[in-house]
DNA sequence: GGGTTAGCGAAGTCCGGACTCCGTTTACGC
DNA sequence: GCGTAAACGGAGTCCGGACTTCGCTAACCC
């Protein structure tokens, strides 16, 4: 492949996660081109299809988040990485989750498998806090995954003042501490 | 107004709520006319624009809320009664809650209106539970009113099992509750 | 029950956005 | 530098979905 065209593919795809990370799938192809800075016709010979430019971006995406989750897994204070982790996916990874809900009841298996690897990652760093007797056991990678992908939507969609997403996120972690049992 | 296009008018907004429910604002009118069994021209001339029938939807989905909001007011155990409306809005009443993001930055004043009633009927809902004692009085409805739209708008896009959800809920009742600083 | 008119549905028009064609440009090996 | 083929961009085509038109149907009033 000639280096030009690894740079366009490259732009396209950041142009990409842009545009669709603000508009969702109703961001057109034309605007991705033009926030490029290359014609329409680059994208679709990079990208035959819309949904192939969609399935790319994400995986783009959940590759970047896997990152931050390894750094997590790998942070001294396992509680302390858990809700720092849960934060930064909240807040500045995750800003474009909301792609994730674009391809519908049947996603590509690429995404589904980044998507796999990053909740895996999740997993073990919830894991690891657990042992440490300071985090509930009774819930698993489940329930929080469920609510990081809650919030990050959401505040994606309309976004939420950052003093308020940060007391409703002190809300769920104070909901994982041990020391008192299943809320009712 | 004659008595069946009354009632045409209230089987089309039914079918609306199904369809952009479901499929989110990219339903098309032509299945709404369908599902409700009636012409495409009957739909607009109900509702001039696309963006008025959702707009129409959005109104009767809250006007809901609003009664169940409502009664969770006068039942007789604060405690008891914000616990059961949290769940109750995030899993049967709101199922479409995802509509209010349809309208994007600037949704019109009815649906505003409307929004802002069951947000304040939440409200009272949480101050007389937080009078107990038995809620944290460092949090505020704009908390929890993120927290429910979040996991609304998260499930009606793609569907949670429900095992996982209520344990989901179960940790942010335990997060509401007292007992516990500021999570960290 | 008959006239009137609000209300109806099917067959359009129109537009925006996904995708293609083709003449031109330009990176790269010699 | 120059030939060549990979890569490019703009001007199309095509389709699906929002909205309109118009001849017909049937509720309501008397």
């Amino acid at each position: 492949m000639r280096q030009d065209a690894r740079e366009n593919r490259e732009r396209i795809l950041a142009a990409a996660e842009q545009v669709f990370g603000t508009h969702g799938e109703a961001g057109s192809t034309e605007e991705v081109a033009r926030l490029a800075g290359v014609g329409i016709a680059t994208v679709f010979r990079h990208f035959p299809a819309k949904e192939t430019l969609i399935e790319a971006t994400l995986v783009r995406h959940f590759t970047g988040l896997l990152d931050r989750t390894r750094a997590a897994a790998a942070a001294p204070d396992p509680t302390a990485a858990l809700t720092a982790l849960i934060r930064d996916l909240i807040k500045h990874g995750a800003t474009k989750l909301t792609l994730a809900s674009m391809l519908g009841a049947a996603p590509p298996p690429a995404v589904v498998a980044a998507a796999g690897q990053v909740k895996a990652g999740v997993d073990a760093v919830l894991r690891r806090a657990q042992a440490t007797g300071e985090i509930r056991q009774d819930v698993g990678v489940d329930e929080l995954y469920l609510l990081i992908r809650a919030l990050t939507q959401t505040t994606t969609v309309s976004p939420a003042p950052p003093a308020v997403l940060d007391r409703a996120i002190d809300v769920i972690l104070a909901g994982f501490a041990t020391g008192k049992g299943a809320g009712r």
